[in-house]
DNA sequence: GAGTGGTCTAGACCACTGT
DNA sequence: CAGTGGTCTAGACCACTCC
């Protein structure tokens, strides 16, 4: 009755609403399922339907983010390890974060193909990449990264998972190959989780993710990495700020 | 089985479906909602269901954009009406367009006085405003825009809902006050849509929204729009081009 | 074992569309 | 009118969690 209820509270049992209000389970659930999309609330196999933590939203300020990122690439590594992105983004400090990463060798498909700007079949490092709070389970986001093998090949560390994460990000791995970066572009889409992502993000498989392909070309032009970021769109938000140049006076 | 069917195809009926599999209708219609959230398919009442056209995908370069029309502020009239920025977007011509503006006068609630920086119950003029192909029904975009009354009382024009389309967008129009633009800022996100909004851009009530919230500040400072644009999830992709400045060598 | 949400069935009635 | 999707019921079984 568009009361609120505290995060954390447990539902009646969908029986219980269903023999309260006179409706059949089935419409129960039918309702229950607008909730859920709208991340209200969240239902546990076996336990109950909780309601959901205000919906804490994570804020990536990209247009920023990308120059800060490369500002600091020229910083000595012991400033870099200091704050990393992820804090940067929220405030959390790098004891409480936990990290993940897994790499694996694959060959272009004709959509990432024309993403790089290489042939299909072209061997590339896939970097999967996510980060999340210690006390929460579900990541922020997960980062999905193609970068051409050859090109990151010249720096063995950059091959090597267990050297994640990554002091400094993306930019500072590729200066250490000699690449210095002109322009980085981002293309925002919505869509459903796949099962997987639902899982992973800790999302009801009605809510959508948000989704940034981030396309970085160096000032050779060259495409160096393409990189695809999934985040839970309920909780998720993206921040652009536009300076604009003054007319003439 | 994983085939691709031409758009337009009439589905069978869900009952034949459910005939033919030996599943029940129920879960028959849990199946389709899969595909209805995923935009790939449309239900209608009474006629059947159809393959969607390819996801047509419209494409927002704000960045770009919103200087574009800063340029395009000074120029004179006759230059302005050639090209709109629906155009810009989407290739099409002026002729192929179809307008709606609605203009109301209206308080401001404590979240909208926040955004625009005013206290809760300042008069405010809102414009839901949308453009569509005369050919295609429904819009593209959907945006609802809110100024401070007083301050686009100044020029009388822009308090006429049929003087819409303003010739050169809302910078030309803020331009006839005195305004000029120093900084937009884009916070997007992606929600379930409501009832109006899935019917007005012709989505399942499945498929979410993508919106932008934005605030754009002038040179002294101020708020002077907030603009919540809201496009269909499975059709709309949002693009941001960063141009980064060069280490010195 | 009792209680929860997840899945499924078989059938009913309604609102809407075409002919 | 017959056929479509939208909504609803009453009941079953399963997978899972907790005691």
């Amino acid at each position: 009755m568009g009361g609120e209820l505290a995060p954390g509270t447990l539902m009646p049992s969908e029986t219980e609403l269903a023999d309260s209000s006179g409706l059949s389970r089935t419409s129960v659930r039918n309702a229950i399922r607008q909730l859920r999309e709208w991340g209200l609330v969240r239902a546990e196999q076996g336990r109950g339907t909780y309601v959901r933590a205000p919906r804490q939203r994570v804020r990536r300020r990209n247009a920023e983010r990308y120059q800060w990122e490369k500002n600091r690439v020229l910083l000595d590594e012991g400033e870099r390890l200091k704050t990393g992105a992820t804090e940067h983004d929220t405030g959390l400090t790098v004891d409480d974060l936990k990290f993940h990463a897994e790499y694996t060798r694959v060959e272009a498909d004709a959509e990432m193909a024309a993403a790089l700007q290489v042939d299909p079949g072209t061997k590339l490092l896939r970097r999967v990449y996510w980060t999340s709070s210690r006390h929460e389970n579900a990541p922020l986001t997960v980062s999905y990264s193609y970068l051409p093998y050859d090109l990151v090949a010249a720096n063995p560390d950059l091959l090597d998972e267990s050297k994640e994460p990554w002091p400094g990000g993306t930019q500072h791995q590729l200066y250490t190959i000699g690449i210095e970066l002109d322009r980085i572009d981002d293309q925002i889409r919505a869509r459903p989780p796949s099962p997987d992502e639902a899982e992973l993000l800790d999302i009801d498989p009605g809510v959508s993710v948000l989704t940034v392909r981030k396309t970085s070309v160096d000032t050779t032009g060259r495409v160096v990495e393409v990189a695809d970021i999934v985040m839970p769109g309920d909780r998720a938000e993206l921040v652009y700020s536009h300076k604009l140049q003054r007319w003439k006076t």
